[in-house]
DNA sequence: TCATTAACTGAGG
DNA sequence: CCTCAGTTAATGA
């Protein structure tokens, strides 16, 4: 397997964790099938049974729930390095879908494969434990965010944790980074309708601390962007030390 | 299809 | 009375 499989995920996996020779070697060996699959397209669909997991390689993908009346949640989004569905490993039957948002490579590992190295390596198992909980951390941090924030700190939340992973892995170039979704996509994930979510992003740009267009972010003022969205990183726990 | 903007509305502080 | 956010509708890219 080739190791841009698991770069993403070994770069995150080592930011937040101090991984050894063997430990990455473990994750390295997995047995990965890489597919292409396009934008919007289902990965996993609520009640499946799914025997693998999904690795994100390339693109974004999000975790969202859709209720009796065709409102839809988005719970999470996904970069390069996550794997999105790995509570799928010890719980059986998804509870929600998992959906790209953008033309995307993903590597699927059988549940077998996982629970064998974390046999294995217990280690690794730890590790997994540890990202499995930082990702409860952020889910914690979006209720809060929907619930409580105001429309312009909800959208400069999103947009400060986007880019603080996004760094992790690489892809954010001068205060830039991609968010390939559209306003009513946003609005799925803020809580907010996609004519709110345009006279927010209209509102943070003629104050002049961000831009959004195209699908591209750029930040202007991040100082004032975090004040703003209340943004304390800590619950990222990206410095182990910490 | 998606983004933008205005006008109006009601809830709630 | 003011702020925030949803709805509707018109317009443009």
């Amino acid at each position: 397997m080739t190791d841009i499989v698991t770069a993403a995920l070994l770069k995150k996996l080592g930011k937040i964790s101090d991984m050894n020779e063997d430990d990455i070697k473990a994750i390295k060996s997995m047995p990965i099938v890489v597919k292409q699959v396009p934008d919007h397209h289902y990965v996993v669909r609520d009640r499946e049974r799914p025997s693998q997991c999904c690795l994100v390689i390339e693109g974004y993908a999000v975790r969202s729930k859709t209720t009796r009346q065709g409102r839809r949640q988005i719970l999470s989004i996904h970069i390069p390095g996550d794997i999105p569905d790995v509570q799928s490993l010890h719980i059986e039957v998804m509870d929600h879908d998992l959906i790209t948002l953008t033309p995307a490579i993903l590597g699927f590992i059988p549940h077998i494969a996982i629970r064998e190295m974390h046999r294995t390596r217990p280690r690794v198992a730890e590790i997994f434990w540890r990202e499995t909980l930082i990702d409860a951390a952020m889910f914690r941090e979006w209720i809060v965010n929907v619930g409580q924030r105001q429309a312009p700190s909800r959208m400069a939340h999103l947009v400060l944790e986007l880019k603080r992973r996004l760094e992790v892995i690489g892809p954010v170039v001068s205060n830039m980074f991609q968010l390939p979704m559209t306003q009513d996509e946003l609005g799925d994930a803020l809580g907010l309708t996609a004519v709110h979510v345009n006279r927010t992003i209209k509102q943070l740009r003629d104050g002049g601390l961000m831009e959004f267009q195209r699908q591209t972010v750029k930040i202007l003022n991040e100082p004032k962007l975090k004040e703003l969205a209340d943004f304390d990183e800590l619950y990222l726990h990206q410095d182990p030390s910490l």
